[in-house]
DNA sequence: AGTTTCGGTGTACGCATGTTCACTCAAAGC
DNA sequence: GCTTTGAGTGAACATGCGTACACCGAAACT
């Protein structure tokens, strides 16, 4: 359309899907993508209303693939978190680098952040059903990677998964509000002083918890 | 309208405003305040839509009603729960009575509750700042009654509020968590016992918490 | 009894919405 | 070189939206 470069048909269409996702990302910001309408998301990138539905089937399918996108770069993050070097860490040095891991990624996808914390409670049920559904996925791992920690040998699955969901529902709390401190460093730092305090108080909960048998 | 029965002019606009309120809470049921448009409401109250503006100023103001009226119902569950009945509970019956009682809460208004959780992170501005501000209060008072127990003298006030803070978050989790079991007996009992046992974890982690001087 | 107040009515407006359909026209495939 | 494919176009539609305005009629006030 602007550039007569070479450019592959395919190349180009995703350039549009591209354009379509982060407008209406960037639309939905101040609302939610059960308000966001088809030709808004139209007029921002640039094309006609009916071009639309050469990328997606409604404002619903958009937002499933946002999803998606969303928890591809939140489980780099998990992963990131995850990689601990070989190295027995302490109970102190793993919440210190995830707070610190998930502060910076937040503040690297505010977007997509803001999108999942906001159509987890509002979206369409599908896109709430997806996001559900993922988040309980990081529950499992998180459960598999708290059971190879010392000191929770004689832990019950069950148990595992009940603390680690405790600790996800903290993480989600804490990365909302991170993107509510609006990039302001002084309200960051003390919702990431606050993280802290929560998740350490968490885990000397944990430590001392016994399974009943 | 309907009845010449004797009643007062304001006994018949309150009528209305209720028919109001509690329409708009189930025409957003599926969606969100900012999805739900002036004409449905006035259109389920049975009213023509411009006799709308005779109650609220716009569906934000409308929404902000909503807020207040929800709080009201929650913070008689707080209440609630605080009444102790002078003898000194166990953390175990803490933690039982609250659960239980939160589990009733959320049954009895579903409506309010889901409509909190989802505006909470979608609604208008000004909604969400009402509901973010409401919380906080919720958070205070628990900091204050945690402070009333014993074994928790040597607190900071800071740490009371980081505890209180995770505390809410669990909660506020919870609740969620039983509306979506959507009134399935077994799906609910399993989230509270989930939930109880999250609570003992934190307050175990509580108890053996100490403050940095 | 006369007047005011005020929920609720009905019409009308300009604008945005989702979706349809027939189309262009350049890259891709033969 | 000719044909096919398919992203993007542009006009048209029925419907829904918020709001302005003049109006009604019964309760409330004097």
């Amino acid at each position: 359309m602007t550039a007569s470069t070479g450019e592959t048909r395919g190349e180009k269409k995703e350039r549009t899907r591209r354009s379509i996702l982060d407008s209406a990302l960037v639309l939905c910001e101040d609302s939610s993508l059960v308000a966001l309408s088809l030709r808004q998301v139209a007029k921002e990138v640039g094309i006609v209303p009916t071009a639309f539905y050469r990328h997606f089937d409604s404002i619903e399918d958009l937002g499933l693939a946002l999803v998606d996108e969303s928890f591809v770069s939140l489980r780099a993050m998990l992963r990131a978190i995850r990689r601990s070097d070989g190295t027995v860490p302490t109970f102190t040095e793993i919440v210190d680098r995830s707070v610190v891991t998930l502060e910076e990624h937040v503040h690297r996808h505010r977007g997509h952040f803001r999108f999942i914390a906001r159509e987890r409670a509002a979206g369409p049920p599908a896109v709430k059903a997806r996001i559900h559904h993922e988040i309980q996925l990081c529950e499992r791992e998180l459960a598999t990677d708290i059971a190879r920690l010392p000191g929770t040998d004689h832990w019950s699955a069950e148990d595992l998964h009940v603390l680690s969901g405790l600790i996800v529902t903290a993480m989600v709390a804490t990365a909302e509000a991170i993107v509510d401190a609006g990039g302001r460093p002084e309200a960051e730092k003390r919702v990431s002083d606050v993280a802290r305090t929560q998740l350490r108080m968490v885990l000397i909960g944990a430590l001392s918890w016994k399974s009943e048998p």
